[in-house]
DNA sequence: TAGATTGTTAATCGATTAACAATC
DNA sequence: TAGATTGTTAATCGATTAACAATC
C-alpha cells in the first residue's frame, strides 16, 4: 500500500516505471488511433466526448485514463491533438520505428503493404517474403519480394519486431515456428491458424469474422 | 432484484431473454472463433485451458461464462466441439445466414472475398460495389462488380444487414452515409476515417495498428 | 481406481459511472 | 462574464482469480 507522500509523488511523474494494465494500454492505443485519423483531418483540438464518440469508451474514463499521467486538457476547451499523440507514444513508449516482415504477397498481403495504416503509427515493412517461386523477384510497391529462406539473416539485419502472416491457413505455422527460430517475439496473425508458439512470444489473431458476430449480437437483440 | 425462485428459473433456461454483457458477448465470439478451427483441424474436444490458450482469457473465466448457460462440460474430460459451437451460436442468436455487402474491389476487397473468415461464421458476402467504372463487370469469385447506384435497391432485395467498407479513407464517409440511407445498421469499416453515422448505427474499425501498438507494448516493458 | 477437468464459491480487484467543483 | 469541459471524488458494478469439491 503507498503512503500518501509516495502516491503524490506517483502521479506527478505520471507512473513511470509502473507497467499498465492490459485495459489502460488497450484504450490508449485506441484513443492514439482516432487521435492520428483527426490530426490528419486538420483537427487542433479534441474534447473528452468527441474521444467517446469515436472509441465508444465513456467520456469520464477518456478522463481518468490521461489524468493519471498528467493534466494535458484545457477546461472549456478539450485536448490539443498534437500533444496528445506526444504524450500517449510517450507513454506507451512506442514513439519510434519498428519494423515489420510481412509473408505473403496476395491480395491480402498487397493491400497490408499498400496501407498507412502501419504507417501512421511507426511501423515499416521491411521486407515481403513469398513462398510461391513465380512471385519471388515480383515488385510490390519499393518492395521485391523475396524467398523465406533468407529470413533469419534478414531479422537480424534490419531488426524485425513484429512478423505479419498474411498467407494461407496452411502454411502459417510453418512460417511462424520460422520467426520464433529467428527471435522474433511478436506474430501478428491473419490466417485462420490456431498457433502453437513458445509462451514469451505474443501471438495476435486478427478475428473480423468475431467483432463481427459481436456486432450482430447487439443489433439483433 | 431477482427472488430466490427466479434466479432459479433463469439458471435452469440459460438466461433466456436476457441481453449478455458486452463483455461475456465478445468473450463467447472469440471462443467460437478457436472452436470453428479446432473444427476445421479434426479436434473432437477441447478444455478449459486449451481455449484459454488460445484466447487468452482465464480458464475460469471461461467455465464460469459457459456454465452460466448449462452444463455443457464433461469433468475429466472436456466440452464436446461441435455441441459447444451449436451452444453458442444459439446463445448468441447468430445460428442463421447473414449478408454482407462489400465495397471497394481492391486488393483488401478481393481479400475478404475470398476469404472463408466470414464464411465460417455465416456471413455471406451477396454483392460487391465498386466507384472505378473500370471495375463494374469485372468478376471477383462469383460475383460480378456493380455500381453503387443499386444500393438501396439490393440491400432490400438482398436482406443485406452489413456493409464492409474496404475502400480509400477519402471514399468511406459518403459511402457510409448512402449505407445509412439503405438502412444498413452495422458497418464495418476498414479505411481510417471516422465515421459519423446516427446512433442507432453501429461502426466498427478495423485496427490492425492498435492492436500491434498494444502488443508491442508489452513487448517493450 | 487414479487422473483430469468441470462447475461453483468466495474474495479481490479494476472498470465504470454520475456528479460536480475547478477553471479555461 | 457565461458557457464549456476538465480533473477528481465516491459509489457501484462486473471481471477476474484461486481454490476445491464434484464427477467423468
Amino acid at each position: 500500500m503507498s503512503s500518501m507522500i509516495e502516491h503524490d509523488a506517483e502521479s506527478a511523474l505520471g507512473k513511470v516505471g509502473e507497467r499498465l494494465s492490459l485495459g489502460v494500454a488497450a484504450r490508449l492505443s485506441r484513443y492514439l488511433q482516432v487521435l492520428t485519423q483527426a490530426k490528419k483531418m486538420g483537427k487542433e483540438t479534441i474534447s473528452s466526448q468527441e474521444l467517446s464518440d469515436y472509441t465508444h469508451v465513456n467520456s469520464t474514463q477518456i478522463r481518468r485514463d490521461l489524468s493519471g499521467f498528467g493534466k494535458f486538457g484545457k477546461r472549456g476547451v478539450g485536448y490539443n491533438v498534437d500533444s496528445l499523440v506526444s504524450q500517449i507514444r510517450k507513454i506507451l513508449r512506442t514513439s519510434g520505428q519498428h519494423n515489420i516482415a510481412l509473408f505473403g504477397a496476395g491480395h491480402l498481403g498487397r493491400a497490408i503493404a499498400s496501407s498507412d495504416i502501419f504507417a501512421d503509427h511507426g511501423f515499416r515493412v521491411v521486407a515481403i517474403f513469398d513462398k510461391d517461386p513465380a512471385k519471388i523477384g515480383e515488385a510490390v510497391g519499393p518492395h521485391t519480394v523475396r524467398d523465406t529462406g533468407a529470413l533469419a539473416q534478414i531479422v537480424e539485419e534490419e531488426d524485425i519486431v513484429v512478423g505479419v502472416l498474411a498467407v494461407p491457413t496452411a502454411a502459417a505455422q510453418s512460417l511462424a515456428d520460422d520467426l520464433v527460430a529467428a527471435g522474433v517475439k511478436i506474430i501478428f496473425n491473419y490466417s485462420e491458424a490456431l498457433l502453437q508458439v513458445p509462451p514469451e512470444v505474443t501471438v495476435h489473431t486478427s478475428s473480423p469474422a468475431v467483432d463481427l458476430l459481436y456486432a450482430l449480437y447487439f443489433y439483433l437483440t
